[in-house]
DNA sequence: TAGTGTCACTAAACCGGTTTTCTAAACCGG
DNA sequence: CCGGTTTAGAAAACCGGTTTAGTGACACTA
């Protein structure tokens, strides 16, 4: 048999006689032969993979209960459409690396932003991409929520329950080459969102009032201690993901404060988590997993048109929600605070 | 320029004098050139990428914060090492058709036990494999932990307590194709444990003391309420994974009742998440992210001499961690229960 | 009985690299 | 100035498939 008939076995069996295609599974079968997936992308130039890039290692990006529903979301898209899924994160340090050794017919960029050391070489690669949580790359697609709204209502929310005395805890850049905090993309958002509340109350954010760390339940632990521990003794904890916000919670009960009574706290996200938590948390949610199916879709208009395709830019509401975390802050801080 | 001389400028450039190798990336780069990654891993003959499969649909393992720690595992020592991660789950209903089309150097099978109606096609792709969680196919290497005993200290922990009421609350089967409810690998392993020690006590389990889920919060709390819905009044619970029992925990407050006055909860994994629930979960610790990690070792070990190669076979230990989801049983039930 | 289609299959080119083998020029000692 | 070694780069084979363009056998038509 020749090579020719064996491909056409597989993948045209009408144009072989039906006798023969069957004989020639048979044989492919007892010999245990399977077509080499690597030899059939190159000759038709496809992989139908789908790259999920981030610009974090893995191993922290999972720890993030966000992500795993962000992937939850492409995952599900991605199944439906018949396109595996390979996962890009930095190799030796290196994303553009990565980039290079991934066989993708396009990629899902999660948090990249504009001012990525890398960003020229990534997109040098010329895959199709979308970007998510970023729309700093017009010629990309991207999905994005309305992160400074969502931040903006959190505040509100606090502040109408009387709290002036707030303190902020960021997610850190991914990796700060230089060692600065880094302020873009969604934290940056959400600042402006959280600050624009604080102005309009009149009230002025100290910068010791922000604190960092990883977006993971740990990371918002550490960094509430730290704040504590350098004495601000906030009446109310404005956290940039529910992970974070759930670990400041645990911090400050250790610490005697009883939830909402002393401190009221708010989360961002939504995650699955936050509504199971004790108090339940008062966070403001954004469709993750609809961001993530969403990112999947546009890519793969990308991927099937190429020519001829047009960027598309959504922006995806976010909303308040209250739960039991928050309430009116502290009488006797309210005086004291209102007398400084 | 001949492609020779290309493929020698980035590959070995002692090959070239240092002066054209340079010119050639130059131009390169002033081109976009980038090496076809594909082209590059027919002629190699490796990926280097691993990959890791899921019998179950990626949306649904991403929902489990087990599978996260996992992948954390995983994605450490695989980033360690250089390789990317391509995840394999079912397409159009078919893992053997998924693993078919994945570009990968080797499999870590997570869950993958002998009697998957597929496991024959999947071996069949002659790839280097080990098991998770499984360890059915003796010639794979596996990880597995010693979920029996686990199971057993758990069951022995609240026995101790005083409770003779128990409701278990199982791993339902990656997805059952008859409909039947499938106690294999890790469900069955860990539902011994807990019977062993049931039989030691001289206490029966009624089969409807058994109810299965998925292995999230929402499976957790589903299973909790049909049981609850049926009529079942446990004083105990033990759950095979922690994200059931903080959903079991849930329905139980909102059902009125004090964990763990009125019932205790025992769980499995040690997820972070269950030191931070409120109460603390007493559970079964098993080192998922080393589980992850030593896998890949194994993997590893076996795409690299391929020939005199010998499967290895671990198992980690469990234990168990005394937290504040479990206390006596109630008096009046024990009574009651005594005398039933 | 030659001409024309159709059918079932094969030969050869191609995908985009790597690697082995080869060649031509530069170098070198004697 | 000549034969032998290096050296720099090129030619060609190969990886394992897909795809296009044949080819030979057979049946059907005129």
């Amino acid at each position: 048999m020749s090579k020719t008939a064996v491909s056409f076995a597989f993948n045209s069996p009408e144009r072989l006689s039906a006798e023969t295609a069957v004989r020639i599974r048979e044989v492919a079968d007892t010999l245990g032969y399977r077509p080499n997936p690597v030899a059939r992308m190159l000759t038709q130039r496809q992989t139908m993979t789908l790259g999920v890039l981030t610009p974090q290692a893995l191993a922290v990006i999972f720890s993030n209960p966000f992500f795993a529903l962000f992937s939850e979301g492409v995952a599900h898209a991605a199944e439906d459409l018949g396109y595996e899924l390979h996962f890009i994160s930095p190799l030796h340090g290196s994303l553009a690396l990565a980039m290079g050794r991934a066989t993708v017919d396009g990629v899902v960029a999660i948090g990249l932003s504009a001012d990525h050391p890398e960003v020229g070489q990534i997109r040098g690669a010329g895959l199709p991409m979308v970007l998510v949580d970023s729309d700093d790359l017009p010629e990309h697609s991207s999905v994005i929520v309305d992160d400074e709204a969502g931040a903006r209502a959190a505040a509100e929310h606090v502040l109408g329950l009387g709290h002036r005395d707030v303190l902020i805890i960021a997610v850190e850049g991914p990796e700060s080459p230089t060692g600065q905090p880094q302020r873009q993309g969604v934290t940056e958002r959400r600042l402006r969102g959280y600050q624009a509340a604080l102005d309009a109350a009149g009230i002025s954010l100290r910068s010791d009032h922000i604190v960092a760390g990883r977006a993971s339940i740990e990371g918002g632990a550490s960094a509430f201690q730290r704040a504590w521990a350098a004495g601000t003794r906030p009446t109310a904890v404005l956290a940039m993901s529910d992970a974070m916000a759930i670990g400041a919670m645990r911090v400050a009960r250790e610490q005697g404060l009883r939830i909402p009574d002393d401190m009221s706290v708010v989360g961002f996200d939504d995650i699955d988590l936050a509504a199971h938590v004790d108090p339940p948390l008062t966070t403001v949610h954004q469709p993750i997993r609809q961001k993530g199916a969403d990112a999947v879709r546009l890519l793969l208009a990308e991927v099937e048109q190429r020519e001829a395709y047009r960027p598309e830019h959504l922006r995806l509401e976010t909303r308040l929600i209250v739960r039991g975390s928050t309430g009116p802050a502290p009488r006797e801080r309210q005086e004291v605070t209102g007398a400084t």
